[in-house]
DNA sequence: TCTTGCTCTGAAACGCGTTTCATAAACTAA
DNA sequence: TTAGTTTATGAAACGCGTTTCAGAGCAAGA
């Protein structure tokens, strides 16, 4: 296999010369650089990717931690992050964690390793303070609000959001509300909860530990959370679902089972992901694609740390 | 950032010493082993990976490529394969092409560019002498008959499951026997189209291109199969399905609408994917996980290449 | 006692592209 | 014409771990 040595040979230049051409620099007289070329031509030369990435200290790698490729939201993030990798020719290193720990320290390690140029986590399962300890190996970028910090991040404001869609349903009318969530614990549920509990002390609702699901992540998960409401005496009239798959999912039973939405149940979802729009279901849009691309440019952007605030715009259809 | 030079002169050893206590070595005595280790601790010492790939001209890197990562044959082999590669200490690069060509050529390019070491394909859109140009630059493993080359692979027999899977309804007493595919295009869709062919010509049957369905990949896509059979003056009495995920979809529309499986529409799936179990789909049993390790293995495989015949296994349930 | 064969260690070569520095030539502005 | 740029090019240093080769020391077997 040739390397860059035999190339300079045979077009009677310097390596230095070679690599000047492979890296498009500006400073290389037209004969020379026609002469390298034809030498490359000939030689089937390959750059060695190995070497350069030792020669420059970073792989154009950058690792994508998400606990399921497979969901939606994360596969709406992962597209975005994906376009802008294309578009700076850099290529991913996805880790599907599955919420397991040993598969985010795997990434971590590589970060570490210097094997990824930098870390997006889109969702984490390692305490905080287990991230901080591999800041000083590269990049980490992350989906939550790190104000204060010198992590980059882009983040919806999950507390204001929550609380501007509780709102939006008590002026509709509605108070008996409930509401879905993907994982009990995570910083996201955190701050949702949160914002459930200062809505109703607000509006003095009380609180019914009926009207609040966990684990709902897919589709199929809102036929559990119908099931559940279909069984109680008094059930919510409102949910407010994290997940337009979930509300999807609800919404299809429903159907089935010949329930009004939103008169016997009123449906708010979250993403606005394409199945939304096609079930016309009433959401609060998370331009997820645009947030993939942030990440990813926060990713690489040297120096400087930022943190970005996304906002949610409430889509009105016909769920509510 | 201290580098092996640092550590060995800390140590009072060479290099040498010090790589071998990295590589685990067996001749290093113990004295110097504690002394390189103490002396790696004190630097705070990190190998640099890229330096490593470098000399050993490999990353531990492969490659997969699926066309999605979000679909349940899919995550089956990749959890397979990721199950092997943790196992042997590498790590995987996921390519998820959507079926688009470029995606696929990325991943041969991180292939010529020994970016990764190898290659799996799970599932490919290219031509195979396209595939074949870049065999030269390292292993490439896919899941279709490549008897009689030097190309490793893992496959089922299609032709024959499919075929098998037909008489399994013939003896059922089924003639108007339909089947649910997914691309209309890929070498596995034209072993399966085939083998129906000839079962009919077996069995003197008439053809019905009504009675084929193509684009069925997910669980919701069942629902628009069963849309067209209830719109049929002569619908299908038996549909091989070739994924659960759209036999579940079949099964649970048939469930809505009070049709009963499989009096009035009986319902063969492949895979046997976890949701078979749970809704009692006969199906043809795909070791998908096992076929992913043998994948992995075959990967990494030294200088031999290897082709392997994976059988599937009918396992009666209660939709035929 | 002399081989033979381990065990242990270090020097040096190797993998290979990038980048800095020095230098020379060509060009521009004063 | 002189000073100051800009263009063009090569030598050499740099990033860093692995591996081969040669040799020393020591033990077991002949």
């Amino acid at each position: 296999m040739a390397n860059i040595k035999d190339v300079a040979q045979m077009a009677g230049v310097s390596v230095a010369t070679v690599s000047r051409v492979l890296n498009h620099h500006p400073y290389v007289s037209e004969d020379k650089k026609a002469a390298v070329l034809r030498a490359m031509e000939q030689a089937n030369y390959n750059r060695n990717i190995n070497a350069v990435h030792l020669s420059k200290g970073q792989t154009n790698l950058i690792g994508v931690v998400v606990p399921f490729s497979n969901h939606p939201y994360f596969g709406l993030l992962i597209e975005g992050i994906a376009n802008e990798a294309l578009r700076q020719n850099y290529k991913l290193v996805l880790f599907q964690t599955n919420y397991e720990t040993d598969r985010e320290l795997e990434a971590l390690a590589m970060l570490k390793d210097k094997q990824i140029d930098a870390l997006i986590i889109c969702s984490r399962i390692s305490p905080w303070h287990l991230i901080e300890e591999y800041l000083s190996y590269g990049p980490i970028v992350v989906c939550e609000n790190t104000r204060g910090t010198n992590v980059s991040s882009t983040f919806v404001d999950h507390y204001g959001s929550f609380f501007q869609a509780l709102e939006y349903l008590h002026s509709k009318g509605y108070r008996k509300i409930g509401y879905c969530l993907g994982r009990e614990m995570g910083a996201n549920s955190d701050l949702r909860r949160t914002a459930y509990q200062d809505f109703l002390q607000k509006y003095k609702l009380a609180f019914n530990p009926n009207f609040v699901f966990y684990n709902c992540f897919n589709f199929e998960d809102g036929e559990h959370v119908l099931n559940r409401i279909t069984e109680m005496e008094s059930p919510p009239a409102a949910l407010l679902i994290s997940s337009d798959q979930v509300a999807a999912g609800i919404l299809t039973c429903c159907k089935v089972r010949d329930m009004a939405v939103p008169d016997q149940l009123a449906l708010l979802g979250f993403d606005n992901q394409p199945i939304a729009k096609i079930m016309n279901i009433t959401t609060l849009e998370i331009p997820l694609v645009e947030i993939g691309r942030k990440l990813f440019a926060q990713a690489i952007e040297e120096g400087i740390s930022s943190q970005e605030e996304i906002a949610v715009k409430l889509i009105e259809r016909q769920t509510v």
